[in-house]
DNA sequence: GTCTATACGGTGATAGAC
DNA sequence: GTCTATCACCGTATAGAC
């Protein structure tokens, strides 16, 4: 039992993903969610901008929650972020090649066009880069290596899917999950009294 | 000098790389290329599948020769990696964010709907982790080892491009190329008499 | 080979009845 | 809040004169 509203967001959330934010048309969300025309602008004044701006900022939401609790499902911040790509690669196979979720398409496609848009997706990569970067914390890596590692897994995960796309094989997600497991490593540990390093 | 197809050809190119594959009309690339509407129909009678096919292949061509030609600069595969991932940060600057060639953006968008643009994008993906990987493996990498390397190489690559776009910053790319260099070791290197190296 | 005119559907968006 | 009708414009594609 959802609104109409958030019908709307919903349907626009998987048409994006599937087609992109110039493909994807009103008519068609409106003929796919169900929703009745009238309601479009009245919900959404300022038109096809705010409605996918709302959309992307929807789905990046569900999606930081969703990264966030499968990092804390293991306490070596490595471990975590292999079993999370492994997992997004189960994922983006069932959903033949559409990984779920409209940002990696529509942030690059309205990155020339649109400042709202593209202002929604820099909020959510943020958010997501964020995630990676406090797991990264927790466990006791330096504040400036984890923002440098947490952004290298954040552009590499997005390459990733964009490859798993156009191959239409999870293949380059699980490949990348493997190379960031071994070569993610802190060089920095938390000193312990058995394993002191002297760098 | 150049043909009027060849023209055509050349401004797809930048505004695919501009706005993306349904963003871009037949009219816009007929008025900016200057040439004859007419004549559109009559060098790609296949229409605008055709045309953005191309011009995929074509900015593929130049893009592949130009990464073989920077590779070819350094002995060490990932010194020149690098050297290539922080010249393309500086073009991209340069180019206010748009990387100059429509890869990027075609590909993702044209993955759930055109068979054919699609097609053309994966044999220019193909290429250029081709080119990586041969590089690697000149340099005594073993095969299948520098065949995973150069996968990550791609996707990490395709992500950092993604992510500059949208922050309009080109420190995603340079932040990659330096842990690039860090990560990409050889874990197999070939065996010398004494520790030689090649500056 | 080139040019003009045009067909026909779809686009985002709006107005006004209910 | 919803619905229908309608707007002006754009999209791709084609026909036929030159």
């Amino acid at each position: 039992m959802t609104s109409t509203h958030d019908q709307i967001i919903l349907v626009t959330c998987t048409l994006l993903e599937k087609q992109g934010y110039p493909a994807t048309g009103l008519n068609e969300i409106v003929k796919e969610s169900g929703a009745p025309k009238g309601s479009l602008y009245y919900y959404f004044p300022d038109g096809k901008e705010q409605i996918v701006s709302e959309a992307v900022l929807f789905s990046g939401k569900i999606l930081v929650e969703r990264l966030q609790t499968e990092l804390a499902k293991h306490s070596d911040p490595i471990q975590a972020i292999y079993e999370y790509i492994m997992r997004l690669a189960g994922k983006v196979e069932e959903m033949q090649f559409a990984a779920g979720n409209p940002l990696t398409i529509v942030a690059i496609e309205a990155a020339g066009s649109s400042e709202r848009i593209s202002q929604a997706c820099r909020e959510v990569y943020s958010q997501l880069q964020a995630a990676f970067q406090e797991k990264m914390v927790s466990a006791g890596m330096a504040v400036s290596e984890a923002d440098e590692r947490a952004r290298l897994t954040l552009a590499s995960l997005e390459g990733g899917i964009l490859l798993s796309r156009v191959y239409r094989t999870a293949d380059p997600l699980r490949a990348l999950a493997g190379h960031l497991r071994d070569t993610l490593q802190n060089s920095n540990p938390p000193q312990t009294e058995s394993a002191e390093r002297h760098p």
